[in-house]
DNA sequence: TAGATTGTTAATCGATTAACAATC
DNA sequence: TAGATTGTTAATCGATTAACAATC
């Protein structure tokens, strides 16, 4: 018998935790408690200890948690101690935003190709790396043993470049596409669409 | 008695139905049933006919769903059946992105203002609009009525950036800065942040 | 010690699913 | 009509919260 999966919504709450808690150790804080990450997130202090207690125990009574000791842990919980190598599939505007976005550095990625099928934007540099064609897309992603993609390419062309990269070996996608991308079992795919999420402001305003 | 309150998690699949069906749509498809979308988007037939079943009764039995029909009943639910000015802070290379999107058109929203900080981009023109200086905000921003703003600012600056908008009248905020941004009840945040969302497939792969 | 806070249990709350009468 | 599919109810499933013993 296997341990119990872990809920999806849990995992799904983690990198928020990480980029409070890391945010909080830029600040020089070096101790909180279920009750002051609640607080600066807007949940219960109850559901924070509640995520943690799927993993391990990290704090201690009275005292709360030393941040950089759960900092590492949720780094190790969510495999990302190490960086990721990503590919990026689309040269476009929000490529080109992804490509010089520095963020990833430092939370456990680094874009390491890109990809586009425009021969005009094909081996021109973005942020220091030659744009490939697309085409070669399933020769060098095996070739590096990438799992990971960005993609952001036009709706149209996205399910079939979906598919290319799965064929190559990625098991986990961050779409930009604003359509839905069907994957087989054991894929991984978030997908970000401003529209989607202006839309579920919208009802509430 | 009020009646009761749908619940968030509800709305937040409301626009995915929508993208899917204005799909659907433009492929020429007229008619679905709860079981066909379902199967497009990996969700429940059941799920999805109680979802709408809040609003109310959208469908035929037998024979589903007039899809032209659907997509008008939920951009209506939505508030999006006219486009909503929006203001966006920041003309980085993602505010750059989101001004040049196309895809915000008839999906509801329009970019109607752009701010940055930056004196060597005050003035300049992205997309059309003239990029106005930032501490103009709480006066454009309330002549305009406009409710909805896109925040693309680096993390040190988007609360106070938040605040200012808050100020200014606005109800509703997608912010792209990896911070979270704590607002007033009433106040409505989405937040997207590549590295949760690749951090949140991580943990799978 | 007294106060604070954890990790965990049990209770509550809410969401999803299965099933089906109604009906196109 | 027979088959398909809705909208809704009740049952199931799962997530959140409240409470508290343990203990720092």
């Amino acid at each position: 018998m296997t341990s119990a999966a872990i809920p999806d919504i849990v995992i799904s709450r983690l990198p928020v935790y990480l980029r409070a808690l890391t945010r909080m150790l830029g600040d020089g804080q070096e101790v909180t408690s279920s009750k002051d990450l609640g607080e600066h997130l807007g949940i219960s202090s109850a559901q924070i200890r509640k995520d943690l207690s799927h993993f391990g125990e990290f704090g201690k009574q009275g005292t709360g948690y030393q941040i950089r000791f759960l900092v590492d842990q949720l780094r190790r919980i969510l495999k990302v101690e190490k960086e990721w190598d990503v590919a990026l599939v689309g040269a476009g505007a929000i490529g080109h935003a992804l490509a010089h976005y520095n963020g990833f550095r430092d939370r456990g990625f680094r874009i390491s190709m890109i990809f586009d099928k425009d021969p005009s934007k094909i081996g021109t540099l973005i942020n220091g790396f030659e744009v490939q064609n697309v085409s070669r897309l399933s020769d060098v992603i095996p070739q590096r043993g990438i799992t990971l993609a960005m993609l952001a390419v036009p709706a149209e062309a996205a399910q079939a470049v979906a598919n290319e990269l799965i064929k190559a070996g990625v098991r986990g996608i961050l779409s930009y596409a604003p359509i839905n991308i069907s994957v087989p079992e054991g894929i991984h795919v978030q997908q970000i669409d401003p529209v989607v999420h202006l839309q579920r402001i919208t009802y509430y305003v």
